[in-house]
RNA sequence: GGAGAGGUGGCUGAGCGGCUGAAAGCAACGGUUUGCUAAACCGUCGUACUGGGUCACACCGGUACCGGGGGUUCGAAUCCCCCCCUCUCCGCCA
């Protein structure tokens, strides 16, 4: 979310970071349902004035203990005139009320509107965000670690997963529908040992590891930005009226909503380990062989919570990246960095570096996390707020990445590493977790 | 799922129809005192929206908020209804 203020002031500037986010905002209309907005709520606020000030008045005729009750007295008015007096008053009191109970529904409505409205404003990019209509003009900033050359014919993870007897994407499919998998020996032991290597990585950079809901309220989804926008993307528990989350970001992030944290607690670095649900509504047909493309997986997730300044979000911003990236280096894998252009940013995100992942069976790179950053929209609709040293409230600033997103990685993990004989190498990082070092087919 | 108790400011906790946005204590912050620390004393100390003010702060005013939503009333933290949440006991259970 936005200050309103800051629209009120430039709506040209949301105006252009709608068109270059490819963002839907209508930012007239919500300029003019907050001027109408603040109208009742002026209105409103004399009426609610003049009758909290009447029904003073009223208490203290009514009451003749009261000084001023005592004074009336004393200056030679009769009961009667008191009492009377307090009659005319509530009589007219009675004409307020009737005039503030239309207005109160009115600012009920229009508050829902302009709340609505809100919601949909998008958070300007950065100015260093390249511009761009979609994902096909993302910039690489560079690619780390060599695609190799193989000598001999190299099976996609489909085939070795199958060959292996570690993925079985047939019996998945029985039992959950299109786009689902289950992992087997080893392979859900790679799935596993992927996970505990990334995180066991985090808490080595002194992020706290958590364990945390993913089924949560709708209001929780709001807060980090995926609703209402993306509401279509999250599967619903309407009886309950929760959502699963697609990512531990949602309750990592929202952990301390409507707090006000103290400066010295900043920054904040969690990272969790969560089931993710996605839905994948609109990509029917697209990516749908293998385990790129799914309804469930399992991810570590980073997210820190910072002031409100937009030189530490940047430097925070290329922690987070780093720190994926050294997960990559640990697991030998070749990646590239990639700089995303305005319009395939979220509607929050002020930048994003996306990490994309050789895999050969796509004969590209292949998206294996995003870390974004986002100022204080997500605070905003938080309300995650600090103190500051001048005892200033203020918004916090929140940053994102994926540390490992498995079995996604498990492609070019699995693809990269594979041998002649068909057996699969297990990177040196990954071999405490697995106790081999060395994935074999199934004896015959 | 059944029975009971309860949700008030950062925390504890009073208030139970009107001068209460809310006592008191703790914590925090500023100051005095002090060789340092501690203690003592004085002061400040909720959030959101909004009007005025300022280059911007400061500052001055209004309204709302005592779990959420509705109702009664001239007036609700206080009374009524619905919902949510927490705790205790019982049942079930990974």
């Amino acid at each position: 979310m936005i200050d309103i203020k800051t629209i009120r002031d430039d709506p040209q500037r949301i105006k252009d970071a709608a068109r270059l986010k490819n963002v839907a905002c209508d930012v007239d209309h919500l300029v003019e349902v907050d001027a109408r907005r603040r109208a009742i709520q002026q209105e409103l606020d004399a009426l609610r004035t003049k009758s909290r000030e009447g029904g003073q008045q009223i208490a203290l005729c009514r009451n003749p203990k009261s000084d001023w009750h005592k004074r009336a007295v004393e200056n030679g008015r009769s009961a009667e005139d008191i009492k009377t007096e307090s009659d005319r008053i509530q009589q007219e009191l009675n004409e307020v009320k009737v005039r503030i109970k239309p207005l109160e529904e009115e600012d009920r409505t229009v508050n829902e509107e302009f709340d609505g409205l809100m919601l949909t404003v998008p958070q300007p990019a950065a100015a260093e965000v390249p511009e761009g209509k979609d994902d096909t003009e993302n910039i690489e900033l560079r690619t780390v670690g060599d695609i190799p050359d193989f000598d001999f014919e190299l099976k996609d993870h489909v085939t070795l997963g199958a060959d292996l007897d570690i993925i079985d994407i047939e019996r998945g499919v029985k039992l959950a529908g299109s786009r689902n998998y289950i992992l087997k020996g080893d392979g859900a032991l790679l799935h596993q040992a992927v996970l505990r290597l990334a995180q066991d990585m985090m808490i080595a950079r002194g992020f706290v590891p958590m364990s945390v809901p993913v089924l949560v309220r709708e209001e929780v989804m709001t807060g980090t930005g995926y609703f209402p926008t993306g509401r279509d993307q999250a599967y619903l528990c309407e009886r309950d009226e929760k959502a699963l989350v697609g990512t531990a970001e949602v309750p990592l992030t929202a952990y301390h909503s409507d707090e006000i944290l103290n400066e010295n607690q900043l920054p904040l670095k969690y990272c969790a380990m969560s089931t993710c649900f996605r839905r994948e509504a609109g990509a029917a047909g697209k990516d749908t062989t293998g385990l790129y493309r799914i309804h469930l997986f399992d991810k570590v997730e980073q997210v820190i919570v910072c002031r409100n300044d937009e030189e530490l979000s940047k430097k925070f911003h290329a922690e987070i990246l780093q720190n994926a990236e050294d997960v990559l280096r640990a697991l030998e894998l070749p990646y590239r960095v990639v700089n995303v252009c305005t319009g395939d940013l979220g509607q929050g995100q002020v930048q994003k570096f996306d990490i994309e992942t050789w895999m050969p069976s796509r004969d590209s790179y292949g998206e294996t996390h995003s870390a974004s950053r986002f100022y204080e929209f997500q605070a905003r609709r938080l309300m995650l707020r600090y103190r500051d040293a001048g005892k200033k409230v203020r918004y916090c600033h929140t940053l994102n990445n994926t540390v490992i997103a498995s079995p996604r990685i498990l492609i070019p993990l699995l693809e990269l590493h594979q041998n002649a004989d068909g057996t699969v190498t297990i990177p040196e990082s990954l071999r405490k977790y697995m106790n081999k070092d060395r994935i074999q087919p199934p004896a015959a």
